[in-house]
DNA sequence: TAGATTGTTAATCGATTAACAATC
DNA sequence: TAGATTGTTAATCGATTAACAATC
Protein backbone atom coordinates (compact mmCIF):
# COMPACT_ATOMS: atom_id res chain seq x y z
CA UNK A 1 0.00 0.00 0.00
CA UNK A 2 2.27 2.93 1.38
CA UNK A 3 5.99 2.86 0.46
CA UNK A 4 7.62 4.39 3.21
CA UNK A 5 10.94 4.24 1.64
CA UNK A 6 11.09 7.12 -0.29
CA UNK A 7 14.78 8.64 -1.39
CA UNK A 8 15.22 11.15 1.36
CA UNK A 9 17.13 13.82 -0.32
CA UNK A 10 15.84 14.07 -4.43
CA UNK A 11 12.47 13.42 -5.44
CA UNK A 12 12.02 11.47 -8.48
CA UNK A 13 10.77 13.99 -10.71
CA UNK A 14 14.02 15.52 -9.72
CA UNK A 15 16.03 13.25 -11.12
CA UNK A 16 14.84 13.61 -14.40
CA UNK A 17 16.60 17.09 -14.88
CA UNK A 18 19.56 16.21 -13.13
CA UNK A 19 20.82 14.83 -16.68
CA UNK A 20 19.21 18.57 -18.28
CA UNK A 21 21.91 19.97 -15.40
CA UNK A 22 24.68 17.85 -16.18
CA UNK A 23 24.71 18.78 -20.12
CA UNK A 24 24.45 22.39 -19.20
CA UNK A 25 27.05 22.23 -16.88
CA UNK A 26 29.26 20.66 -19.09
CA UNK A 27 28.80 23.23 -21.88
CA UNK A 28 30.18 25.97 -19.07
CA UNK A 29 32.74 24.02 -18.43
CA UNK A 30 33.74 23.87 -21.78
CA UNK A 31 33.66 27.69 -22.05
CA UNK A 32 35.76 28.59 -18.90
CA UNK A 33 32.94 29.86 -16.78
CA UNK A 34 33.72 29.53 -13.28
CA UNK A 35 30.57 30.00 -11.36
CA UNK A 36 27.12 30.05 -12.28
CA UNK A 37 23.57 31.33 -10.41
CA UNK A 38 20.50 29.41 -9.83
CA UNK A 39 18.46 31.85 -12.11
CA UNK A 40 20.84 31.42 -14.78
CA UNK A 41 20.02 27.70 -14.94
CA UNK A 42 16.56 27.40 -14.61
CA UNK A 43 16.51 30.75 -17.81
CA UNK A 44 18.80 28.33 -20.15
CA UNK A 45 16.59 25.13 -19.29
CA UNK A 46 12.85 26.98 -19.04
CA UNK A 47 13.11 26.07 -15.51
CA UNK A 48 11.91 27.75 -12.14
CA UNK A 49 14.97 28.70 -9.98
CA UNK A 50 13.60 27.88 -7.28
CA UNK A 51 13.03 23.76 -8.28
CA UNK A 52 16.71 24.17 -9.88
CA UNK A 53 17.91 25.42 -6.38
CA UNK A 54 16.15 22.66 -4.71
CA UNK A 55 17.40 20.35 -6.79
CA UNK A 56 20.82 21.02 -5.87
CA UNK A 57 20.54 21.17 -3.24
CA UNK A 58 19.84 17.12 -2.94
CA UNK A 59 23.02 16.95 -4.92
CA UNK A 60 25.55 19.96 -4.83
CA UNK A 61 28.21 18.67 -1.68
CA UNK A 62 29.00 22.24 -1.22
CA UNK A 63 26.20 24.38 -0.71
CA UNK A 64 26.03 27.19 -3.47
CA UNK A 65 27.13 30.79 -2.04
CA UNK A 66 25.36 34.14 -1.67
CA UNK A 67 25.88 36.57 -4.69
CA UNK A 68 28.10 34.07 -6.23
CA UNK A 69 26.33 30.93 -6.79
CA UNK A 70 27.26 27.79 -7.81
CA UNK A 71 30.92 26.66 -9.09
CA UNK A 72 30.50 24.79 -12.03
CA UNK A 73 33.53 22.50 -11.81
CA UNK A 74 32.43 21.02 -8.50
CA UNK A 75 28.72 21.20 -9.10
CA UNK A 76 29.37 19.35 -12.50
CA UNK A 77 31.58 16.53 -10.69
CA UNK A 78 29.14 16.13 -7.93
CA UNK A 79 26.44 15.56 -10.35
CA UNK A 80 28.73 13.10 -12.84
CA UNK A 81 28.99 10.90 -9.30
CA UNK A 82 25.27 11.29 -8.27
CA UNK A 83 24.05 10.14 -11.55
CA UNK A 84 26.26 7.94 -11.69
CA UNK A 85 28.18 8.35 -14.67
CA UNK A 86 31.98 7.76 -13.65
CA UNK A 87 30.76 4.46 -12.50
CA UNK A 88 30.31 2.20 -15.35
CA UNK A 89 27.27 0.35 -15.28
CA UNK A 90 27.57 -3.22 -16.63
CA UNK A 91 24.79 -4.27 -18.58
CA UNK A 92 23.88 -7.24 -21.31
CA UNK A 93 21.86 -6.75 -24.16
CA UNK A 94 19.33 -9.00 -25.67
CA UNK A 95 18.36 -8.40 -29.18
CA UNK A 96 21.11 -7.36 -31.85
CA UNK A 97 18.80 -5.91 -34.45
CA UNK A 98 18.66 -2.15 -35.46
CA UNK A 99 17.78 -0.58 -31.95
CA UNK A 100 20.54 -3.26 -31.06
CA UNK A 101 22.81 -2.75 -32.75
CA UNK A 102 22.32 1.71 -32.00
CA UNK A 103 22.68 0.33 -28.66
CA UNK A 104 25.78 -1.62 -28.97
CA UNK A 105 27.98 1.23 -31.41
CA UNK A 106 27.02 4.74 -29.85
CA UNK A 107 29.40 6.35 -27.92
CA UNK A 108 27.35 8.75 -25.85
CA UNK A 109 26.04 5.35 -23.98
CA UNK A 110 29.70 5.03 -22.89
CA UNK A 111 30.22 8.41 -21.69
CA UNK A 112 26.92 7.97 -19.94
CA UNK A 113 28.01 5.24 -17.82
CA UNK A 114 26.42 2.19 -19.88
CA UNK A 115 29.08 -0.33 -20.80
CA UNK A 116 27.92 -3.20 -22.44
CA UNK A 117 29.58 -6.10 -21.74
CA UNK A 118 27.83 -8.82 -23.99
CA UNK A 119 24.75 -9.49 -26.41
CA UNK A 120 22.70 -12.00 -27.07
CA UNK A 121 20.63 -13.15 -30.05
CA UNK A 122 18.89 -16.10 -31.83
CA UNK A 123 19.79 -15.32 -35.14
CA UNK A 124 22.62 -17.73 -35.51
CA UNK A 125 24.41 -15.54 -38.05
CA UNK A 126 25.28 -13.52 -35.56
CA UNK A 127 26.77 -15.53 -33.16
CA UNK A 128 30.47 -15.05 -32.50
CA UNK A 129 30.64 -11.85 -34.48
CA UNK A 130 31.74 -9.41 -32.11
CA UNK A 131 30.32 -5.30 -32.71
CA UNK A 132 32.00 -2.82 -31.45
CA UNK A 133 34.20 -5.42 -29.46
CA UNK A 134 30.98 -6.81 -27.74
CA UNK A 135 30.33 -10.34 -28.50
CA UNK A 136 27.17 -11.71 -29.59
CA UNK A 137 26.14 -15.20 -27.98
CA UNK A 138 22.66 -17.46 -28.75
CA UNK A 139 19.98 -16.52 -26.32
CA UNK A 140 20.76 -20.10 -25.25
CA UNK A 141 23.47 -19.19 -23.31
CA UNK A 142 21.90 -16.33 -21.02
CA UNK A 143 20.89 -17.93 -18.04
CA UNK A 144 24.45 -19.87 -18.34
CA UNK A 145 26.69 -16.63 -18.88
CA UNK A 146 25.19 -14.04 -17.07
CA UNK A 147 25.39 -14.88 -13.35
CA UNK A 148 28.93 -15.27 -13.85
CA UNK A 149 29.01 -12.20 -15.66
CA UNK A 150 27.39 -10.89 -12.60
CA UNK A 151 26.15 -8.32 -14.20
CA UNK A 152 22.83 -6.43 -12.74
CA UNK A 153 21.46 -4.32 -16.08
CA UNK A 154 19.63 -6.06 -19.26
CA UNK A 155 18.04 -4.43 -22.00
CA UNK A 156 15.67 -5.69 -24.16
CA UNK A 157 15.86 -4.72 -27.89
CA UNK A 158 13.62 -7.86 -29.21
CA UNK A 159 10.40 -7.47 -31.32
CA UNK A 160 7.22 -7.22 -29.03
CA UNK A 161 6.08 -11.27 -28.98
CA UNK A 162 9.73 -11.99 -27.46
CA UNK A 163 10.15 -9.97 -24.86
CA UNK A 164 8.41 -11.09 -22.14
CA UNK A 165 10.57 -14.95 -22.93
CA UNK A 166 13.52 -12.51 -22.86
CA UNK A 167 12.55 -11.08 -19.67
CA UNK A 168 11.75 -14.14 -17.33
CA UNK A 169 14.89 -15.48 -18.83
CA UNK A 170 16.81 -12.07 -17.85
CA UNK A 171 14.99 -12.34 -14.46
CA UNK A 172 16.19 -15.77 -13.98
CA UNK A 173 19.74 -14.93 -14.19
CA UNK A 174 19.70 -12.51 -11.90
CA UNK A 175 18.97 -9.41 -13.16
CA UNK A 176 17.99 -6.63 -11.13
CA UNK A 177 16.76 -3.96 -13.42
CA UNK A 178 15.31 -3.68 -16.54
CA UNK A 179 15.80 -1.11 -19.73
CA UNK A 180 12.47 -2.04 -22.37
CA UNK A 181 12.79 -1.06 -25.46
CA UNK A 182 9.78 -3.56 -26.65
CA UNK A 183 6.34 -1.66 -27.29
CA UNK A 184 4.78 -3.69 -24.31
CA UNK A 185 4.55 -3.61 -20.70
CA UNK A 186 6.44 -7.10 -19.14
CA UNK A 187 5.30 -8.96 -16.13
CA UNK A 188 8.25 -9.10 -13.24
CA UNK A 189 8.52 -10.52 -9.97
CA UNK A 190 8.17 -7.57 -7.14
CA UNK A 191 11.56 -5.88 -6.87
CA UNK A 192 12.65 -5.91 -10.50
CA UNK A 193 12.72 -2.97 -11.55
CA UNK A 194 11.47 -2.06 -15.25
CA UNK A 195 12.09 1.23 -17.01
CA UNK A 196 10.09 1.23 -20.42
CA UNK A 197 11.42 3.67 -23.60
CA UNK A 198 7.76 3.88 -25.31
CA UNK A 199 8.75 5.63 -28.19
CA UNK A 200 4.92 4.82 -29.13
CA UNK A 201 3.82 7.02 -25.80
CA UNK A 202 6.28 9.67 -26.95
CA UNK A 203 5.19 10.25 -30.53
CA UNK A 204 1.47 9.47 -29.74
CA UNK A 205 2.15 12.66 -27.47
CA UNK A 206 3.53 14.94 -29.29
CA UNK A 207 1.33 13.88 -32.58
CA UNK A 208 -2.27 14.42 -30.13
CA UNK A 209 -0.11 18.05 -28.81
CA UNK A 210 0.35 19.13 -32.18
CA UNK A 211 -3.20 18.09 -33.42
CA UNK A 212 -4.51 20.25 -30.35
CA UNK A 213 -2.24 23.20 -31.19
CA UNK A 214 -3.65 23.22 -34.94
CA UNK A 215 -7.15 23.07 -34.10
CA UNK A 216 -6.79 25.60 -31.49
CA UNK A 217 -5.32 28.10 -34.16
CA UNK A 218 -8.09 26.85 -36.39
CA UNK A 219 -10.99 27.95 -34.30
CA UNK A 220 -9.29 31.04 -33.57
CA UNK A 221 -8.67 32.42 -37.44
CA UNK A 222 -9.64 36.03 -36.81
CA UNK A 223 -6.51 36.49 -34.84
CA UNK A 224 -4.26 38.72 -36.38
CA UNK A 225 -0.20 38.04 -37.30
CA UNK B 1 -16.73 16.79 -34.60
CA UNK B 2 -16.47 17.38 -30.43
CA UNK B 3 -13.06 16.56 -30.62
CA UNK B 4 -11.62 19.58 -29.48
CA UNK B 5 -13.76 19.51 -26.87
CA UNK B 6 -13.20 16.00 -25.66
CA UNK B 7 -9.16 16.37 -25.54
CA UNK B 8 -9.39 19.35 -23.36
CA UNK B 9 -11.06 16.69 -20.81
CA UNK B 10 -8.03 14.37 -20.67
CA UNK B 11 -5.26 14.94 -18.53
CA UNK B 12 -1.58 15.88 -19.71
CA UNK B 13 -0.49 12.38 -17.95
CA UNK B 14 -4.08 10.86 -19.22
CA UNK B 15 -2.42 10.87 -22.52
CA UNK B 16 0.85 8.70 -21.58
CA UNK B 17 -1.22 6.02 -20.49
CA UNK B 18 -3.32 5.29 -23.41
CA UNK B 19 -0.99 4.01 -26.04
CA UNK B 20 -0.87 1.35 -23.02
CA UNK B 21 -4.44 0.77 -22.82
CA UNK B 22 -4.28 0.71 -26.60
CA UNK B 23 -1.64 -2.16 -26.77
CA UNK B 24 -3.89 -4.01 -23.94
CA UNK B 25 -6.93 -3.32 -25.87
CA UNK B 26 -5.02 -4.87 -29.16
CA UNK B 27 -3.96 -8.06 -27.00
CA UNK B 28 -7.26 -8.49 -25.98
CA UNK B 29 -9.08 -8.60 -29.34
CA UNK B 30 -6.36 -10.71 -30.63
CA UNK B 31 -7.90 -13.21 -27.94
CA UNK B 32 -11.67 -12.74 -29.12
CA UNK B 33 -12.25 -11.08 -25.40
CA UNK B 34 -15.49 -9.24 -26.19
CA UNK B 35 -15.81 -6.75 -22.67
CA UNK B 36 -13.54 -5.32 -20.36
CA UNK B 37 -13.49 -3.35 -17.09
CA UNK B 38 -11.51 -0.84 -16.11
CA UNK B 39 -10.55 -3.01 -12.93
CA UNK B 40 -9.50 -6.04 -15.63
CA UNK B 41 -7.33 -3.23 -17.13
CA UNK B 42 -6.22 -1.35 -14.16
CA UNK B 43 -5.22 -4.87 -12.79
CA UNK B 44 -3.00 -5.79 -16.19
CA UNK B 45 -1.48 -2.73 -16.21
CA UNK B 46 -0.66 -2.03 -12.36
CA UNK B 47 -3.26 1.44 -12.40
CA UNK B 48 -5.83 2.15 -9.94
CA UNK B 49 -9.45 1.16 -11.60
CA UNK B 50 -10.73 4.62 -10.92
CA UNK B 51 -7.59 6.50 -12.71
CA UNK B 52 -8.37 4.10 -16.00
CA UNK B 53 -12.36 4.96 -15.63
CA UNK B 54 -11.37 8.56 -15.77
CA UNK B 55 -8.69 8.60 -18.52
CA UNK B 56 -11.11 6.48 -20.59
CA UNK B 57 -14.21 8.56 -19.88
CA UNK B 58 -12.57 11.48 -21.98
CA UNK B 59 -11.92 8.89 -25.11
CA UNK B 60 -14.41 6.19 -25.46
CA UNK B 61 -17.21 7.55 -27.59
CA UNK B 62 -19.89 5.25 -25.66
CA UNK B 63 -19.73 5.10 -22.10
CA UNK B 64 -19.07 1.92 -19.91
CA UNK B 65 -21.97 -0.24 -18.77
CA UNK B 66 -22.61 -1.29 -15.85
CA UNK B 67 -21.81 -4.81 -14.96
CA UNK B 68 -20.33 -5.64 -18.18
CA UNK B 69 -17.50 -2.49 -18.53
CA UNK B 70 -16.15 -0.89 -22.02
CA UNK B 71 -16.82 -3.46 -25.44
CA UNK B 72 -13.16 -3.93 -26.35
CA UNK B 73 -13.87 -3.00 -30.51
CA UNK B 74 -15.28 -0.14 -29.75
CA UNK B 75 -12.61 1.14 -27.15
CA UNK B 76 -9.53 0.04 -28.65
CA UNK B 77 -11.06 2.25 -32.15
CA UNK B 78 -11.66 5.12 -29.63
CA UNK B 79 -8.45 4.87 -28.63
CA UNK B 80 -7.02 4.71 -32.30
CA UNK B 81 -8.88 7.59 -33.49
CA UNK B 82 -7.73 9.68 -30.41
CA UNK B 83 -4.10 8.78 -30.91
CA UNK B 84 -4.29 9.57 -34.78
CA UNK B 85 -3.02 6.12 -35.27
CA UNK B 86 -5.04 5.66 -38.30
CA UNK B 87 -4.82 9.05 -39.75
CA UNK B 88 -1.07 9.40 -40.40
CA UNK B 89 1.07 11.80 -39.43
CA UNK B 90 3.92 12.92 -41.83
CA UNK B 91 7.11 13.87 -41.05
CA UNK B 92 10.67 14.47 -41.98
CA UNK B 93 13.74 12.77 -40.63
CA UNK B 94 16.95 14.87 -40.50
CA UNK B 95 20.16 12.75 -39.81
CA UNK B 96 20.41 8.96 -41.29
CA UNK B 97 23.26 7.05 -38.61
CA UNK B 98 22.44 4.64 -36.73
CA UNK B 99 19.01 5.82 -34.99
CA UNK B 100 17.63 7.42 -37.90
CA UNK B 101 18.16 4.18 -40.14
CA UNK B 102 16.46 2.82 -37.14
CA UNK B 103 14.07 5.21 -37.57
CA UNK B 104 13.41 4.63 -41.55
CA UNK B 105 12.94 1.12 -41.19
CA UNK B 106 11.25 -0.18 -38.05
CA UNK B 107 7.30 -1.17 -38.82
CA UNK B 108 6.25 -0.53 -35.72
CA UNK B 109 5.99 3.28 -36.26
CA UNK B 110 4.39 3.47 -38.97
CA UNK B 111 1.65 1.05 -37.70
CA UNK B 112 1.89 3.65 -34.99
CA UNK B 113 0.70 6.70 -37.74
CA UNK B 114 4.08 8.03 -38.60
CA UNK B 115 4.48 8.29 -41.89
CA UNK B 116 8.53 9.50 -42.46
CA UNK B 117 8.04 11.10 -46.08
CA UNK B 118 11.71 12.32 -46.77
CA UNK B 119 15.19 12.09 -44.96
CA UNK B 120 17.89 14.30 -45.20
CA UNK B 121 21.60 13.82 -44.25
CA UNK B 122 24.95 15.92 -45.24
CA UNK B 123 26.94 12.80 -45.99
CA UNK B 124 26.42 12.71 -49.77
CA UNK B 125 27.62 9.35 -50.16
CA UNK B 126 23.72 9.18 -48.86
CA UNK B 127 22.38 11.60 -51.60
CA UNK B 128 19.85 10.16 -53.96
CA UNK B 129 19.76 6.70 -51.88
CA UNK B 130 16.73 5.23 -50.77
CA UNK B 131 15.88 3.47 -47.57
CA UNK B 132 12.66 2.05 -46.98
CA UNK B 133 11.68 4.29 -49.91
CA UNK B 134 12.58 7.35 -48.98
CA UNK B 135 14.86 9.38 -50.45
CA UNK B 136 17.63 10.71 -49.07
CA UNK B 137 18.00 14.43 -49.84
CA UNK B 138 21.34 16.99 -48.76
CA UNK B 139 19.98 18.89 -45.37
CA UNK B 140 21.04 22.67 -47.98
CA UNK B 141 17.62 21.39 -50.11
CA UNK B 142 15.73 21.59 -46.45
CA UNK B 143 14.47 24.78 -46.58
CA UNK B 144 13.70 24.41 -50.26
CA UNK B 145 11.56 21.19 -50.30
CA UNK B 146 9.75 20.85 -46.79
CA UNK B 147 7.72 23.98 -47.23
CA UNK B 148 6.67 22.03 -50.54
CA UNK B 149 5.91 19.05 -48.73
CA UNK B 150 3.72 20.61 -46.34
CA UNK B 151 5.06 18.45 -43.32
CA UNK B 152 4.73 19.66 -39.78
CA UNK B 153 6.77 17.50 -37.73
CA UNK B 154 10.40 17.25 -37.80
CA UNK B 155 12.67 14.75 -36.10
CA UNK B 156 15.96 15.48 -35.29
CA UNK B 157 18.66 12.39 -35.54
CA UNK B 158 21.75 14.28 -35.49
CA UNK B 159 24.69 14.44 -33.00
CA UNK B 160 24.39 16.89 -30.27
CA UNK B 161 26.64 19.69 -31.89
CA UNK B 162 24.45 20.11 -35.02
CA UNK B 163 21.19 19.61 -33.37
CA UNK B 164 20.54 23.18 -32.79
CA UNK B 165 21.32 24.47 -36.27
CA UNK B 166 18.74 21.54 -37.63
CA UNK B 167 16.16 23.15 -35.43
CA UNK B 168 16.59 26.36 -36.91
CA UNK B 169 16.32 24.83 -40.16
CA UNK B 170 13.12 22.99 -39.56
CA UNK B 171 11.44 25.86 -37.37
CA UNK B 172 13.10 28.11 -40.73
CA UNK B 173 10.85 25.95 -42.83
CA UNK B 174 7.99 25.78 -41.73
CA UNK B 175 7.99 22.86 -39.07
CA UNK B 176 5.68 22.86 -36.12
CA UNK B 177 6.27 19.94 -33.81
CA UNK B 178 10.22 18.79 -33.66
CA UNK B 179 11.24 14.90 -32.17
CA UNK B 180 14.66 15.16 -30.67
CA UNK B 181 16.54 12.73 -30.71
CA UNK B 182 19.74 14.53 -29.86
CA UNK B 183 20.80 14.05 -26.06
CA UNK B 184 20.67 18.51 -25.67
CA UNK B 185 18.01 20.79 -25.14
CA UNK B 186 16.75 23.06 -28.14
CA UNK B 187 15.92 26.51 -28.48
CA UNK B 188 13.07 26.88 -29.97
CA UNK B 189 10.87 29.78 -30.64
CA UNK B 190 7.61 30.05 -28.90
CA UNK B 191 4.84 27.79 -30.28
CA UNK B 192 7.19 25.22 -31.43
CA UNK B 193 6.49 22.13 -29.63
CA UNK B 194 9.46 20.22 -28.96
CA UNK B 195 9.53 16.37 -27.28
CA UNK B 196 13.04 15.54 -25.90
CA UNK B 197 13.65 11.68 -26.25
CA UNK B 198 16.45 11.37 -23.67
CA UNK B 199 17.81 8.52 -23.07
CA UNK B 200 20.37 9.81 -20.94
CA UNK B 201 17.25 10.66 -18.59
CA UNK B 202 15.71 6.92 -18.30
CA UNK B 203 19.24 5.56 -18.15
CA UNK B 204 20.19 7.57 -15.28
CA UNK B 205 16.47 6.65 -13.72
CA UNK B 206 17.07 3.14 -13.92
CA UNK B 207 20.80 3.12 -13.10
CA UNK B 208 20.16 5.95 -9.89
CA UNK B 209 17.38 3.72 -8.81
CA UNK B 210 19.36 0.15 -9.16
CA UNK B 211 21.91 1.67 -6.64
CA UNK B 212 19.22 2.95 -4.37
CA UNK B 213 18.31 -0.37 -4.13
CA UNK B 214 21.19 -2.24 -3.96
CA UNK B 215 22.60 0.49 -0.91
CA UNK B 216 19.16 -0.37 0.77
CA UNK B 217 19.28 -3.95 0.70
CA UNK B 218 22.77 -4.03 1.61
CA UNK B 219 22.39 -1.81 4.56
CA UNK B 220 21.86 1.77 4.60
CA UNK B 221 24.86 3.21 4.35
CA UNK B 222 24.81 7.11 5.24
CA UNK B 223 26.90 8.33 1.89
CA UNK B 224 26.63 11.95 1.91
CA UNK B 225 29.53 14.33 2.78
C1' DT C 1 27.00 48.17 4.63
C1' DA C 2 24.00 47.01 0.41
C1' DG C 3 22.69 43.76 -2.76
C1' DA C 4 22.49 39.44 -4.86
C1' DT C 5 21.63 34.90 -4.19
C1' DT C 6 21.02 31.28 -1.27
C1' DG C 7 17.95 27.64 1.32
C1' DT C 8 13.55 27.00 3.94
C1' DT C 9 8.78 27.31 5.17
C1' DA C 10 4.07 28.13 3.51
C1' DA C 11 0.70 28.39 -0.32
C1' DT C 12 -0.81 26.74 -4.60
C1' DC C 13 -1.54 23.74 -8.21
C1' DG C 14 -2.43 19.40 -10.57
C1' DA C 15 -2.98 14.51 -10.44
C1' DT C 16 -4.36 10.49 -8.02
C1' DT C 17 -7.18 8.02 -4.89
C1' DA C 18 -11.33 7.39 -1.92
C1' DA C 19 -16.16 7.48 -1.22
C1' DC C 20 -20.48 6.86 -3.11
C1' DA C 21 -24.69 7.41 -5.71
C1' DA C 22 -26.45 5.99 -10.33
C1' DT C 23 -27.47 2.32 -13.44
C1' DC C 24 -28.02 -1.70 -16.16
C1' DT D 1 -34.43 -7.50 -7.38
C1' DA D 2 -29.24 -7.92 -6.20
C1' DG D 3 -24.81 -7.10 -7.55
C1' DA D 4 -21.23 -5.50 -10.34
C1' DT D 5 -19.46 -1.72 -12.45
C1' DT D 6 -19.91 2.73 -13.94
C1' DG D 7 -19.01 8.04 -13.56
C1' DT D 8 -18.77 12.04 -10.29
C1' DT D 9 -17.70 14.71 -6.29
C1' DA D 10 -14.59 15.25 -2.33
C1' DA D 11 -10.19 14.21 0.03
C1' DT D 12 -5.46 13.32 -0.32
C1' DC D 13 -1.04 13.36 -2.03
C1' DG D 14 3.09 15.09 -4.32
C1' DA D 15 5.38 18.58 -6.89
C1' DT D 16 5.92 23.31 -8.02
C1' DT D 17 5.87 28.08 -6.99
C1' DA D 18 5.75 32.14 -3.83
C1' DA D 19 7.36 34.56 0.09
C1' DC D 20 11.07 35.61 2.88
C1' DA D 21 14.74 35.41 6.25
C1' DA D 22 19.74 34.15 6.25
C1' DT D 23 24.25 35.02 4.50
C1' DC D 24 28.38 36.18 2.16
Amino acid sequence: MKQREQSLLVMKSTLSRLPLYYGYLGRLMQDGVPFVSSSVIADSLNLNPVLVRKDLAGVSSVPGRPRQGFEVAQLYHDLEEFLGYNSKDEAVLVGVGNLGRLLLTTKSFERLGLNIVTAFDKDENLHGLKINDKMIFPVEKMTNLIPRLNVKIGIIAVPEDQAQTVCDQLVASGILAIWNFAFTPLDVPKGILVKNENLAMSLANLSMQLRNKLLYENNNLESHQ
